[in-house]
DNA sequence: GACAAGCAGATTGTCGACAATCTAACAAGA
DNA sequence: TCTTGTTAGATTGTCGACAATCTGCTTGTC
């Protein structure tokens, strides 16, 4: 018998479709910053008893995008400077980490990999499509985490992905500017495919810090705005 | 009026405290890796529904020490050499970082703490409560991740903290032997205090090696009799 | 005896209803 | 006017029952 090896089937519960929906709308900003989720509401509009709606909600607070008060309700996480920083700061040191492992693993299909997610991220953003260049820049980003076979440390970049998602989205949404349409990801890639891993890991830390810069200059809006009130 | 701060009152949900009675019962291998977790019967032990039970558990999935299969049921999680393997070498990582982070903010308060859970760790040594040792040290290694001002990396370095608690539970478990009666953290605590910083995480990284090769034989144990089945 | 179909029991997933708690508006008193 | 007590409404937390699914056994057939 020809060995194939298939992919476990989907997961056929509601609380599932329920936490890729609720995530969805979290990430891509539909869901804003500090909105309190009603359960009797969200529960109705899906058609779904609460039971397996906070099940899921359950998930979306220990995966970090939803945060909850006894009795009070369950919320989307506020966004702040510090967090973004926080976040960045964290994710440069495991770049770092993640290259270190994933280079001597490299081999054809890491770079084929690398050049189909970059093609995804360029067709996006030819197509003008904000939320799936985020979504295929992250994933392009994370290739180095799947490849450095450490599966702790793969989690770890997921749940980190998950903030750094909710911020791009609240970004590009807050300016509301078309896209950078240069490719921005292009002397990553290049750098992966080279010999200097040290390069790379530099490259890693700057590259990320450029639209840092900008992000941070939202959240520090945002907080502006809040300490108004 | 004198300006006192209050901490949050305790959350007083059943949910919350199924979480701690299961984590607990996790942690310190009263449950062990592999075994299934039968709703209804933990629910009349508890006395408790299945509703809260359910949600705790969707929870400490969620945290990486249950893993859930629909329909089939939810599992403490196995524990392979790999994963003991990939939860170190992140936390070296992490602790190079999280010492970076504090070094700058240490002040007395922080020497304070630094002895107060030390003295905690010599007190369960004494009294030779093996799983109060294991939590206790790892709260005195948790100090400098609680320091570094760092939200994401506190809550990295937590989810860590309990597949280590566990590794290091089921370890002890298994070889049944009276805990080391030397003060193991006594050279860390030093350089902590101490104005090199190079030093404290070099010393990091080869003190937290140390226990590491024990546990990672156990790991292979666990794994050459699994193949037996 | 080997094997597939089908059935019974157990277990998980989901539902609708009830209980506990919170919030905000209002009333009463200093 | 400010504070405190009360109450009604809304929302979250919990419960017990039912539906969907899985597992292992039995039965029948070859």
């Amino acid at each position: 018998m020809a060995k194939l090896d298939f992919s476990p089937i989907a997961d056929t519960t509601r609380r599932a479709e329920i936490v890729a929906l609720l995530r969805r709308a979290i990430l891509t900003g539909q869901l804003e910053p500090g909105q309190k989720l009603n359960e009797l509401r969200i529960s109705e509009q899906m058609r779904v008893s609460r039971a397996p709606l906070r099940e899921a909600m359950r998930e979306l607070v220990q995966e970090g995008v939803l945060t909850s008060i006894p009795y009070a309700g369950t919320f989307v996480i506020e966004v702040t400077a510090k967090d973004i920083i926080d976040a960045y700061s964290l994710n440069q040191v495991l770049d770092e980490f993640a290259i270190e492992k994933t280079w001597p693993q490299r081999d054809q299909r890491f770079f084929d990999e690398l050049d189909r997610r970059h093609e995804a991220v360029k067709q996006a953003t030819r197509a003008k499509d904000t939320t799936r260049q985020i979504e295929t820049a992250l994933q392009l980003h994370g290739l180095i985490y799947e490849w450095a076979d450490n599966s702790v440390l793969l989690e770890t970049w997921q749940r980190l992905t998950s903030r750094l998602q909710m911020y791009f989205a609240l970004h590009q949404r807050a300016r509301n500017e078309p896209v950078p349409a240069e490719d921005v990801h292009e002397t990553y890639v290049a750098l992966l495919k080279g010999a200097d891993m040290r390069a790379a890991q530099r490259h890693a830390r700057q590259h990320i810090g450029l639209d840092f810069e900008e992000l941070l200059a939202y959240a520090r809006g945002l907080e502006k705005r809040a300490s108004k009130n």
